[in-house]
DNA sequence: ACGATGATGAAC
DNA sequence: TTCATCATCGTA
């Protein structure tokens, strides 16, 4: 099985492409000698100033600053008093967009399931992901970044829909299909 | 169906 | 400074 670092470059395209490419794809964490693997299994795209799910809807704010960095880099924030968002920047610097992850799969190195995430919230609280990787490079650096070890999902079992939680966009940007997901 | 729980941003 | 809101989740 092939396993390599996702390079700089995938994460410069446009979010709504790169969500669905995400999916199959290895998040690692790794939390002092130990590596948590997550096979991504949903994601949602949120893209630019204009769509009014995005907190850059907003322009630039001391919260979304993250958003408008270059792509490959984390943009994590708090909601609902508890739960902490990991997103993924993407594209040029000072685009702002990034992808949410919002489900995943704990596996092995031989990719065995060992446990489920069903949510953003879940997600960040198994592999400890809080404020101080907001801004940080996707790499071995902040201890949080991903591979690919050429999954391939069959595009039968890829499917897309609206995006969660965001009906506050309007009906244009909230009837979006931006979530994308396996099975 | 609802409450927990606190940062955020906009209004005042 | 106040206040409604929020890219959620566990319990009921």
């Amino acid at each position: 099985m092939a396993k390599k670092v996702v390079g700089k470059n995938f994460y410069l395209q446009p979010a709504s492409r790169i969500a669905p490419k995400l999916l199959g794809k290895i998040l690692v964490r790794k939390i002092g000698k130990k590596k948590i693997f997550v096979l991504i299994t949903e994601t949602e795209a949120y893209d630019g100033t204009n769509d009014r799910a995005s907190h850059a809807s907003r322009g630039r704010t001391k919260r979304n600053e993250a958003m408008f960095d270059e792509g490959g880099h984390w943009y994590v924030y708090f909601v609902y008093g508890m739960y902490w968002m990991l997103n993924l920047v993407c594209s040029k610097k000072n685009y702002p967009s990034a992808v949410l992850i919002r489900k995943g799969l704990v596996v092995d190195k031989n990719l065995e399931v060992l446990e489920e995430l069903e949510g953003p919230g879940v997600l960040s609280k198994k592999l400890k992901i809080d404020r101080k990787l907001n801004t940080r490079p996707v790499s071995g650096k902040s201890g949080l970044w991903v591979e690919d070890w050429g999954i391939k999902i069959p595009s039968k079992l890829v499917h897309s829909g609206k995006r969660i939680g965001i009906d506050y966009a309007g009906e244009f940007w909230a009837k979006k299909r931006w979530r994308f997901f396996i099975d």
